[in-house]
DNA sequence: CAAAATCTGATGTACGTTCATCAGAATGGA
DNA sequence: TCCATTCTGATGAACGTACATCAGATTTTG
């Protein structure tokens, strides 16, 4: 009915978490020693070595970060790469790290903010290498999918930075991790709602950013795929690149909608939202047209609550900060960080829903 | 294009950040003075508590938690209770108890889980009431709205005992906030679900645990309110009380779909997602039945799968837990909550999305 | 087997804070 | 003005860890 956790006891007798004395007392060597061993300095032999990691076992010392971190006045230096431009969702993003911020300095950990532009390998490699290596130890981005990324990428964790890609992957690169959805769930899900929302037949636009950045890809993949599967009276047309832009979405958008009078469902898997309730508008008072996009943005937002759009698909840019800070501190403090518990989950909008 | 965060500087004319001796320098009062005054010690008369004060102000002073904690040896001892018993999503938040508490215990964070029988006021309270109050400083619990409880929260509250409420609140308690969702946009959201699924008239047959829990009680309003409104060829029946147990809610819901053949909808909003299922088995194949239920359990995964359940409102059980630790160590500290950040956002799933 | 190399122990200081103690200063009242 | 009260300062130990130094022990090498 009850469970406990903790034990030991300390040099005092007094029960508490073991520290290094416990373990120097239970492994018969001194406090120096324990500490060489701990900190990877040199002079220990190898025996005595594992008899302090045995003795660390069985008392189940945990090293205490929190008196570690003040005795080496550590600092936890990350840096976050994200995408200038007006895109919303990059907005957010921008807000909730420095929201984080505020939050995190108190345990140490400083968060700086570079903006590169988007859709720009190169550019990106090019921050990435501009890093002073030697000032900070992790580094958070969102990537463009390029082999100058990759490179540079490798580069950084060769020097022992600590490298997440946020929202958007690069795969086959040597990040640590990718904090972000499943964009190819997300893709899926996507094609589920709007699936419902389109009971006739006809055609499908779909509306992305641009095919250099992975998670538009791999949404579109999912979206694609179930659609084809599970709604076959419904076709999807090649997508609009709209560059993550307002005004090129509703240009671009206009075009196909006046041209192609059997759309009945749009789904926008990146940025614009702006441009797609622009778009919509101009249109003369045809057949309703389903939407599902992605972001709650405030003009996302707003199309909900009238009825534009049917549903939202997003991911919190909040938690997705936050999961990649907590992340890094334990790559970088070398404990193990628990997956399941930072998985990003998505969120569905409706106008029922909202927040 | 990049911003940065601390400042000040130490006693040793050093940048960082600004410690006690830089604020005891600045107020030109001691070190034991500003202790003082940081920890509400008696012996400091106003005028120089508030030079102190504005030292602080000037320099942006944050006392080092880590530091301090370290100093005071304190130990975050915090108590979950926890509804007792089979159901599934009990199950999951017990396990996001004993998962996270392995991670805070490197923080100094404790956590103590204690299971009270369900459904009962009386129980609650008398848990409450057998806290060891001098050994803890916070408590979550999963809330039944009765006198006794509120009562016994306000006892610990005035023995200065953080209290909050998790998944089902008691608003009228002096508890310090409620972690969960809100369970009125839940109702809704099922009803925007469900109200989608059943295009065609008949009745909603709603599947609840008890009207004590007040979650319950909260998504049965925001569901009703919506199919109203938004879908008025559907009607909603009195709620069927399962007890949020899989025999029962089987049993009873069984009765109500033979007695009742124009059922096109259920809305479960309890838990006891396998008897829902059982029911449906049972039942002779008919006209296709609509479900929406929360939480994700293992039932629920398959019957959405194999499309006996359209869709699944599940709340995280482990955001929720960690969402709880968080306040309550705020609270604790003295420090500020970052409200909007704590928010426990609703899941929708779906065939297409499940993780 | 002695000298050189390597390993280990003892010790002290530091990190930023808490807390206790004691002496001394400022203040208030008579 | 003097004494009793408050207030304030100075100091030192502690929390658990990191890191440097030096002396002494042990092992390795020639």
């Amino acid at each position: 009915m009850t469970r406990e956790l903790g034990g030991g006891r300390t040099a005092s007798g007094v029960v508490g978490r073991p520290t290094v004395h416990d373990v120097a007392r239970e492994a018969g060597v001194s406090l120096a020693t324990v500490d060489r061993v701990l900190n990877e300095r040199p002079g220990v032999r190898k025996v005595t070595a594992q008899r302090v990691a045995d003795a660390m076992e069985r008392l189940g010392y945990q090293r205490d970060m929190a008196a570690a971190n003040l005795s080496k006045r550590r600092h936890y230096r990350l840096v976050f790469i994200l995408a200038a431009g007006t895109n919303s969702f990059m907005h957010m993003l921008r807000d909730a790290v420095s929201g984080t911020a505020s939050f995190t300095s108190a345990d140490r950990i400083e968060l700086e903010t570079i903006l590169v532009p988007p859709f720009d390998g190169p550019a990106l490699a090019a921050a990435l290498d501009r890093l002073d290596t030697s000032r900070i130890e992790g580094v958070a981005m969102v990537a463009t999918d390029a082999p100058e990324v990759r490179d540079a990428i490798a580069r950084l964790v060769a020097k022992g930075i600590h490298v997440l890609t946020l929202v958007s992957d690069a795969p086959t690169s040597k990040r640590a991790k990718f904090v972000g959805v499943d964009n190819v769930v997300a893709g899926r899900t996507a094609a589920g709602l709007l699936g419902r929302c389109c009971p006739l037949p006809g055609r499908i636009a779909i509306v992305m950013g641009s095919s250099l950045l992975r998670d538009h890809v791999e949404r579109r993949l999912g979206f694609e795929t179930v659609i084809a599967r599970e709604y076959p009276h419904l076709t999807c047309l090649s997508p609009i690149e709209g560059r993550d832009d307002s005004e090129t979405v509703a240009r671009l958008l206009s075009a196909r909608l006046a041209a192609d009078p059997e759309i009945v469902g749009i789904y926008s898997l990146g940025a614009g939202n702006g441009g797609i309730v622009q778009a919509l508008r101009q249109r003369q008072g045809q057949r309703r047209i389903s939407v599902v996009v992605h972001e709650l943005t405030r003009s996302a937002r707003t199309a909900l609550i009238d009825g534009t759009f049917d549903a939202v698909i997003n991911q919190d840019a909040g938690h997705e900060v936050r999961s990649a800070v907590r992340i890094l501190k334990s790559l970088i403090d070398g404990r193990p960080t628990f997956d399941a518990q930072e998985k990003i989950s998505i969120d569905i909008f409706m106008r029922d829903n909202l927040p």
